[in-house]
DNA sequence: GGCTTAATTCGGCGTTCGCCGAAGCATTTG
DNA sequence: CAAATGCTTCGGCGAACGCCGAATTAAGCC
C-alpha cells in the first residue's frame, strides 16, 4: 500500500511545531521569506531553511527567488484547505480536553475581528458575509456543501465578480472558522468575492499579520450592501 | 497562538507510519479491534496498544469496548475527511517526483474496482455512479462543491432516500479519489447513497479489505436505473 | 573592492519517540 | 479453578530528527 507512506509523510511534515508555525504563516496566501518565516516559527534562520527545503520539495511549498529574498507560498489550495481540515478534526478533540482558558491579546482581537483565510475573508466579518448572503438568499450553505442560487448569481454578476459559465453555480466551498465556529465562504466564490472587497479598497491588509481592517468605504458599502 | 501546537500534534500523530496505516484501514468506517488493526500495521499489539490510547486520547478514534474485543473508529467524518484531504495534497506533490512504476496486485484490483470511503462509494463504481448521475442532471460537481438538482431531489426520493427538507440540497460533498483522480460523490448525499445500495443488496462487504463487491442484484439495477 | 544582509550547508549535541520483550489485568473457555 | 486469549503497562534499546554554532555562497549597497 503506497498511499499509507505518502499520507505518514506529508503529515509528519506538517507534525512538526516549527514547520507548522510555519505554514500556518502561509495560509493569508501571501509569500513571505525564509527569514519571516523563521522569525514566525521562533526558531533560527538556518533551521528554517532545512525545514523550508523539505516542505517544498514535498510538494507543500512552492518557492520564487528574487534577488537574494527568497519567496515562499502554499503550493496550492489543495494545501490551504489540508491545513483547514486538519484543524478541524483537532478543534474537535480539543473541545472535550479541560481546556484552560485561552488569553486574547489585543492582536489576537484583530484576527478574530476580519482576516484571511489563504484566499478569501474569515474571522467574524467572513461569517457576517455569510449570514448575510444567505439570508438574503443568494447562497445556501451547510457543513458539507455550498451552492449559489440564481438570484445570488445576479447579485454577485452586479457587485463586479466574472463568475463564469453556468457550472460555476456550485464553486462555492463552505469553511469552518476556527475562532467563531461557524461556517463562511471559501473556494472560487470566496477568493473573488474577497478579491473584489480589496479592489474596492473596503478591506486593507495588515502588514505583519493576517488580520485586515476595514476601511471607512467599506464600514459604508458593506452596511449599504448587505447591512452588516 | 494556541491553534498552532494543536495543529502540530494532531498532524504529528497522523504522521507516523503505524499510526497512519491503522487509520487507513479504518477508513471503511468499520470498527476493529486492536489486533486487526496491529496486523494492519505491521506492528506489534503492544505497540499498537500505545498508539491507539494516543490516538483515542487525542480525539481522532473513538472506541467501545465488548467482553476483551475492544473496538476502534475514527472518531467523526471530519477524521475521514482531513485524512482524504491529506492524501490529496500529497498525491498533489508525489505527482511532481519520478514515480516508480506500481505494481498493482490482485487485491489492489478490486480495491480500484469498487470500496468504500468511510461512508461512501468511491473507486471505479463510485465515479462511474457521480458521472451517470451527473450526466443526467441530477447532481453538479466541481472541485469545490457539490449540489442536488430539482429532478435529482425528485429521483433520490423515487430511489428511496429520505433526504429530508429542502436545505439539504447542498448536502453533496465531492471527494477526490486516489485511484482514479477522479470526482465522486461523499457526504451526506453519498452516505445514504450507498446504505441505499448496501440495503437493496445491490452491494457487499468483502471481510478482510475495504473493497465491495457488486451482486448480480446490483449488476441489473445499476445497469437498469442508470445504466452502468 | 569592502561591507552588510539573506540564505544555505555542515557537524555535533540532545531529546524524543517508535519499537519490542516481559509482565500484569480482564474476559472467555474447558 | 486453570488455561487461553485480547489488551494493556512497564522498561530499556536504538534510531531519527530538530536544534543551533560556525562556516560558505550569493546578492545588494557604499
Amino acid at each position: 500500500m503506497f498511499t499509507t507512506a505518502a499520507l505518514a509523510e506529508t503529515a509528519a511534515l506538517v507534525g512538526d511545531p516549527g514547520r507548522a508555525a510555519m505554514l500556518m504563516a502561509l495560509m493569508d496566501g501571501r509569500a513571505l521569506t525564509a527569514a519571516e518565516l523563521a522569525r514566525a516559527a521562533g526558531i533560527t534562520p538556518q533551521t528554517a531553511s532545512g525545514h523550508l527545503a523539505r516542505l517544498t520539495t514535498a510538494g507543500l511549498l512552492s518557492r520564487h527567488c528574487q534577488g537574494r529574498h527568497h519567496y515562499h507560498r502554499l503550493a496550492s489550495p489543495a494545501v490551504a484547505h489540508m491545513l483547514e481540515t486538519i484543524m478541524e478534526a483537532s478543534a474537535a478533540g480539543q473541545a472535550l480536553r479541560p481546556q484552560r482558558a485561552v488569553v486574547t491579546g489585543p492582536r489576537d482581537k484583530a484576527m478574530r475581528a476580519a482576516r484571511t483565510c489563504y484566499d478569501h475573508l474569515a474571522g467574524q466579518l467572513g461569517v457576517r458575509l455569510a449570514d448575510a448572503l444567505g439570508e438574503r438568499g443568494y447562497v445556501e450553505l451547510s457543513d458539507e456543501g455550498g451552492a449559489v442560487t440564481e438570484t445570488g448569481m445576479e447579485f454577485f454578476r452586479s457587485f463586479g465578480l466574472d463568475l463564469g459559465p453556468a457550472p460555476a453555480r456550485v464553486y462555492c466551498r463552505p469553511c469552518l472558522d476556527w475562532s467563531e465556529r461557524r461556517l463562511h465562504i471559501g473556494g472560487t466564490l470566496g477568493a473573488k468575492l474577497a478579491a473584489r472587497c480589496f479592489a474596492l479598497n473596503w478591506i486593507r491588509r495588515n502588514s505583519e499579520s493576517r488580520a485586515v481592517t476595514v476601511t471607512p468605504a467599506g464600514q459604508r458599502g458593506f452596511r449599504e450592501t448587505l447591512d452588516i
